[in-house]
DNA sequence: TGTGGACGTTAAATCGTTTAGCATGGCCTA
DNA sequence: TAGGCCATGCTAAACGATTTAACGTCCACA
C-alpha cells in the first residue's frame, strides 16, 4: 500500500480466486467456474459479468488447483540428455512450439548424460504430474529405468533415442539408412578404405548408425574393417581424436563417415592441423546437418536429418497418447537426405606428414 | 492385470497417495507427511517404516496437491524470447542446472520475439504459479507488460535483456563497457572509419551496445557519423544485407563492429561473397564468443560475455528474491573480455569490385 | 501419589478448483 | 390448475497434500 500499482487500477496485491469472484458476484463457485469456461450451463448475461468481473479483478486461474481435480495438468515434461548440443536445441525449440500450440506447457528436465540424475530428475518431473513424457534418454538407460515411469500411467514418448524394447512411441530420423547414404556417396566417389568416427554402443543412435556404415559398405561389398571404427561420444573432442587415431593407422582410411556434425567439426580441425584438407585430401561426412555445417571451411558434405519434423512428430505423438492411451504403439522414422558441399572427394592416399 | 508390471513387485497400478500410505500402516496421513519429510517429530522408527512402505509402493508424491497447501510450487518460469540462437542455449543451460541444483524445475515459455504471444505465454506460465519469473523479454515489451506478472507477488528477474524502469532485479552483460572494447582494439590498430552492424532501439541491449559503440569512438575522439550505422535484429541475413550496405557506401568504413556473433557471421558471408577477406581487407569484431565464432574462417576477434556465468547470477538472484521479496533490487553485470582471433587487421582502403 | 514434561501421534482445517446431482422458479401444455 | 419440462444456478463432495493445536501416554521426580 505505501506505492501505488502499475497493474490494473484498483487490482488487489492479494490473491484472487474463485471463491473470491463468488462471493463478490453472489454467485457460487461453481457457477464461477462454469463462467470463465464457456460453459453453456450459465446463462449468457452472467457470463459475461462473470468474465468482466474476472479481468477486472485481474484473476489468474490456479492449474494446480485444477489440474488436483481434474488428474490433467496439460504440462508435458521433457526430459533431455542434453541441451547445449545444437542438435538438440532445435528439437528442444521444435518440441516447445508444437506443444504450446496444443495448449500444453513444457516442463524441462536435463540429465546430462548421466543416468542416475536422469532417474533424480525424471522423478522429480514426475512428481508435478505431467500428461506425457518425451524423453531422449541418456546413454545406458535400461528398459527398467524408462517403465517405472509408465507405471504411473503417464503417456512415454521417445525422441530422437530410443531404449530398444522399451514398447512406446518414438520419433526419430532412420539412422541406419542415413549413415548408409553417406558411405554410398562417398563409394560412388571411389573411396574403398572407409572409416567411421564417432557413436558407440551405448545409445540406439550409436548402434543404427554404426548399422548404417556397415550396412553401406556391405551394399557396396567392401569388407568390414574394425580397425576403422572409432568409437566415442559424438564430441567435438572425440572427433578430433578419432581423426588423429585414423591419420595414425599403417593404412589409413580416404573418407569417413561420421556419427555427427559435431564430431566431424572436431575431424576437420585435426585434419587441418595435419595440413591436410577435406575435399581435396581427404573426405568428411557428417551427420545431422546442424546450422554450423555450411559454415565451416571447408562446407561439410552431410546427412540432413530434419530435427524439427521429427521434434514435431514426437509432439504429436505425445498428444495422441494422452487423447488415447491404449491405442498401438507407433514409430515415426524420418527419411534423412543427403546434403552435398565441399568436403568430400575422389579418394586420395593420404601422405604422412614429414614431422 | 493382464500383464506382469516391470516395476516393483506388487506395486499397484492405481495411485499411491499419503492416505493410501496412511490406512495400510495404520497411521494418520499426518505422521506419513511427517516422516517422508524426515521431521523429527516423527520417532527414528515409524520413520523409517513408512519410508520403506513408501519406497516398496512406489509412492510419488504429488507437488500439485502440496503446492496447493504451501503456496509453494518450486517451478522457476523462464519466459525466452528465443531459444534456437546459440547464444540462448547456453543461457538455458546455464539456468536450467544451477535452478535444478536448488531443487527448482524449470518451466518453459518461449515469446519467440512477439510481444502478444510473449503476454500469452507468460499468463500461462502465471497459471501455474511459479515461485519465480526468469525472463529475457521480447523486443518493443513495456514496463506494464511485465508488471502485471510482479502484481501477483511472484518474484521476477530479468536476464540478458532488460525493460528500463521496471525496478525488477537484472543480470546480463555489460554490453556499453564490452562494445566500447571492440570499438577501443579497431582504434588501436588504426581505424578511424568504423561501422555497427545489428541492432536496434526495440531492446535494451540494442540500446546498450549501440551506447557502448559510440562511447568507444568518443572516448578516440572520432566524430559520430550514423551513416555507419546500420540497424537490424541480430541475425545472420540482417548481418549479410547490413554489410552490403556499407559496403555500398561512398566512403565505407575499414572495420566494423557487431550487435552479436550472429549478425557478424552474416557480415563474413557477404565479405566473402565481395571478394574480400576480414583481416585483410576488412576488420569486423563480433559479440557474445558463441562456440561457433572460433571456428569461422577467419575466427572471429568478439567479445566474450560469459553468457553461462551470468545465467547462473540470474538464479541465484531468483533464489535470493524467492527467500526474501523485500530485499534491494540487484543488478548484476559481467564485464566482458575482448577474445583476439583473426578478422582484425590495420585499416586498407576497401575497394570496390570491377562488378 | 500427584504433577509436569517430553514425546509421538492425530484430527481437522485448508489450499482453489471441478462436477455430479439437486433445487428453484417460470412457462407451457393438457 | 396440475403436471412436466427447461433453464439456470447452487450444494457439497472430492482431489492430495501440509500444518498446527491438541491429545494421550509414559516416565521421572518431588
Amino acid at each position: 500500500m505505501d506505492e501505488t500499482l502499475p497493474a490494473q487500477a484498483g487490482a488487489p496485491i492479494g490473491k484472487v480466486t474463485l471463491q473470491g469472484l463468488a462471493r463478490e458476484l453472489g454467485l457460487s463457485t461453481a457457477t464461477i467456474s462454469l463462467a470463465l469456461r464457456d460453459s453453456p450451463m450459465v446463462a449468457e448475461a452472467t457470463r459475461l459479468k462473470v468474465q468482466e468481473a474476472a479481468r477486472a479483478r485481474g484473476y489468474v486461474a490456479n492449474r494446480g488447483a485444477a489440474a488436483l481435480r481434474t488428474a490433467r495438468t496439460n504440462i508435458v515434461a521433457l526430459g533431455l540428455h542434453d541441451i547445449v548440443n545444437p542438435s538438440f536445441t532445435e528439437l528442444l525449440a521444435a518440441v516447445e512450439d508444437a506443444l504450446s500450440d496444443a495448449g500444453k506447457t513444457v516442463l524441462l528436465g536435463v540429465s546430462q548424460e548421466d543416468v542416475e540424475r536422469q532417474t533424480r530428475t525424471l522423478g522429480t518431473l514426475a512428481e508435478y504430474r505431467p500428461d506425457a513424457f518425451l524423453v531422449s534418454p541418456a546413454a545406458h538407460t535400461r528398459v527398467e529405468d524408462l517403465k517405472a515411469l509408465a507405471s504411473t500411467g503417464i503417456a512415454v514418448v521417445q525422441v530422437t533415442r530410443e531404449i530398444e524394447g522399451s514398447g512406446f512411441d518414438f520419433a526419430g530420423s532412420d539412422d541406419v539408412a542415413g549413415v548408409a547414404l553417406g558411405v554410398a556417396h562417398l563409394v560412388e566417389l571411389g573411396h574403398r578404405r572407409i572409416g567411421m568416427i564417432g557413436g558407440y554402443g551405448a545409445i540406439s543412435t550409436g548402434r543404427k548408425r554404426f548399422a548404417g556404415y556397415k550396412a553401406g559398405l556391405a551394399a557396396a561389398g567392401i569388407a568390414f574393417d574394425p580397425a576403422l571404427v572409432m568409437e566415442g561420444p559424438g564430441l567435438r573432442d572425440e572427433g578430433r581424436k578419432a581423426m588423429a587415431r585414423l591419420l595414425a593407422l599403417d593404412e589409413p582410411p580416404t573418407a569417413a563417415v561420421c556419427f555427427n556434425d559435431l564430431s566431424a567439426f572436431g575431424a576437420l580441425m585435426e585434419l587441418q592441423a595435419a595440413g591436410l584438407t577435406a575435399g581435396r585430401d581427404f573426405s568428411l561426412v557428417g551427420y545431422d546437418d546442424i546450422e554450423e555445417a555450411k559454415v565451416w571451411h571447408p562446407p561439410l558434405t552431410t546427412v540432413h536429418t530434419f530435427i524439427p519434423e521429427y521434434g514435431r512428430a514426437a509432439a504429436g505423438l505425445a498428444l495422441k497418447r494422452i487423447a488415447d492411451p491404449g491405442r498401438p504403439v507407433e514409430r515415426v522414422e524420418m527419411a534423412p537426405k543427403l546434403v552435398l558441399r565441399a568436403s568430400t572427394c575422389a579418394p586420395v592416399p593420404v601422405k604422412r606428414r614429414p614431422s
